[in-house]
DNA sequence: CTGAAAGCGCTTACAG
DNA sequence: CTGAAAGCGCTTACAG
């Protein structure tokens, strides 16, 4: 009745009740409601109840950090992306934590903004928060990662970008590999004066890969570069420079579809015809690229599937302690009608 | 020496030192390496440079479990949303993170499909690793969310949605308010007989609030509705059946800039001519819906800033233990040519 | 300026 | 089937 009265106190406090008050409650050993809690066997059925009913009285849950302590286990992985405000990246995630959450794993996301400093800060935070596993973009670091991942153990894989020259596994494409597609659709067309339009490659080797790709390809009579932002409104601007080069390019190759998508509103405003006058193609087969007039030759990256094969991976590793396999996955060429 | 090899001897066996390891290889107690691990005052210089040369040579990182039982904090917050993979919903994570992340706060990412009894599912085992408050979208809650949360006794904050109905705080749009606004605009421009088309209403109360709020104008003539996936392929057949029907309408309002998109293209196609045969009325001010042909008018919801709102209130409340205020936030027309 | 001791809230051998 | 005790790796009064 004293123990009883305990617990009701406690609750009026608003402290939030302990396992032990459960146990004081129950009339029982903490081991025992342990036991309960945690669905081991040899416990009758007659102590269960008075250790259920304890735990409702009480409005008991127990404490995610005690128990985190005991079992050395967060279940928590953290996600270290340059930006979540880009349709490629929020699709990948979204397919990794519906994949996460189905291997009982969560996903601490984080944003660099491209930036390795940012990187290594983010990386201590998620460490300091308990992950027990990081998932980086691409191959470039910042120094200071290694050291703290070194220095904390911890299983990385590198997504979007698949390279066997890193410490770490990786889990992506490559880039250059795919860009050589797409290329060898527009020779296939005709096309030999070529515009490229392609994103910041500050820190970023994703898009320097796909460029190497398109630089080792000597089939081209001309091919001109043209950084921007990735936004539809950089698209447009590099399509009214691209119009007005003298010697006018067969086609735009654009390293994402948002650019594409920003060309083509350009070219409609100018009523330039697509493909007849320039044929368009882009990277990343968004949603809205199967929609567009004419609809967008693109090519198609699974980020989804790859989301879905990091989240196997970090699963195999981390609950049942096998090596991370490194995998290349493949992109796809789509053929509309903009080529 | 001894000390010092024991340190060394975990290094080889690949265990993690802990605090006891460093205090020993140091020579000082638990508690002054704990001072110098804190940057508490009291430690002389002397002895702060063996520790830190003892935890260097052992490769030490603190525990954070072991820290979050002893400080009661993990410095997590849980955000429920219904899908990743939404520019509205990644524009305002992104903003969200960001702002968490500059107050010292981890952000978890669960997704719900819009579907009550995932969202609990995904709640508890959010608060299993130690979320110290919850964020939710919309008002729609599983019962059992309500005494999950009375149970574990943490913040909840709703976003997108502003009610003052709820036991939890919201900062979000008054959605029905604001698609009058558009109503309003659409009126003037003259138009009498319009159709809607909005995404599913399923455990959706953000539509349901924005079609209520059409549905108590009284003013047009016709309005018919037209339920969507939220896609640009679901916008194309929705324009597709819309011009198809009897007295077709002289303007359509989507609830969703995405369906908007869908709508133009597909208008497009059939040469129907925006805004003189039909006008476009989208709502959410996506990147993209400046640079269509012609530029879509539309509504814009400020997701960053409730994001960064949203933010600032749980570093109040989880912080500096300072109550959430609720906030309503406004919707802004945007004129284009589009209407 | 420094340390011994207790404690955070659980889990896990071990013994019966 | 049940429990006493030790321990996970830190932090925090308290004492000196």
């Amino acid at each position: 009745m004293l123990d009883n009265l305990m617990g009701i106190e406690k609750q009026n406090k608003n402290i939030k009740a302990t396992l032990r008050d459960v146990a004081r409650v129950a009339g029982v050993s903490s081991t025992t409601v342990s036991r309960v809690l945690n669905d081991k066997p040899n416990v009758s059925d007659a102590i269960k109840d008075k250790v259920q009913s304890a735990i409702e009285n009480l409005g008991y849950s127990p404490s995610p950090t005690a128990r985190a302590l005991n079992t050395g286990r967060t279940y928590t992985v953290g996600a270290l992306v340059p930006t979540l405000d880009n349709a490629i990246f929020a699709r990948f995630l979204d397919a990794l934590e519906k994949r996460l959450t189905f291997h009982n794993l969560n996903l601490v996301i984080s944003t660099t903004d491209e930036d390795p400093k940012t990187e290594v800060q983010n990386a201590i935070d998620l460490l300091n928060m308990g992950a027990e596993a990081l998932i980086v973009s691409g191959e470039i670091r910042h120094p200071d990662f290694d050291q703290l991942i070194s220095r904390n153990r911890i299983p990385v894989i590198i997504t979007s970008y698949f390279t066997s020259n890193s410490p770490y596994p990786s889990i992506g494409y490559n880039n250059a590999q795919i860009s050589k597609i797409a290329l060898n659709h527009l020779f296939d067309r005709g096309h030999n004066s070529i515009a490229v339009i392609h994103g910041p490659t500050k820190h970023n080797d994703r898009t320097r890969e796909r460029l190497k790709g398109i630089q080792e390809d000597k089939r081209f009579s001309s091919i001109t570069y043209h950084e921007a932002d990735i936004s539809i409104g950089s698209g447009c601007a590099a399509a009214r420079l691209i119009i007005r080069q003298k010697g006018r390019p067969s086609a735009i190759f654009c390293l994402s579809d948002v650019l594409a998508l920003g060309v083509m509103f350009e070219l409609s405003r100018k009523s330039i015809s697509i493909p007849d006058e320039i044929a368009i193609m882009g990277f990343d087969n968004l949603s809205w690229s199967a929609h567009t007039n004419p609809p967008l030759s693109t090519i198609e990256l699974s980020v989804a599937s790859m989301g879905i094969k990091v989240a196997d991976e970090l699963n195999q590793r981390l609950n049942k302690n096998k090596p991370i396999q490194s995998q290349a996955l493949e992109g796809q060429l789509i053929i509309r009608h903009s080529t």
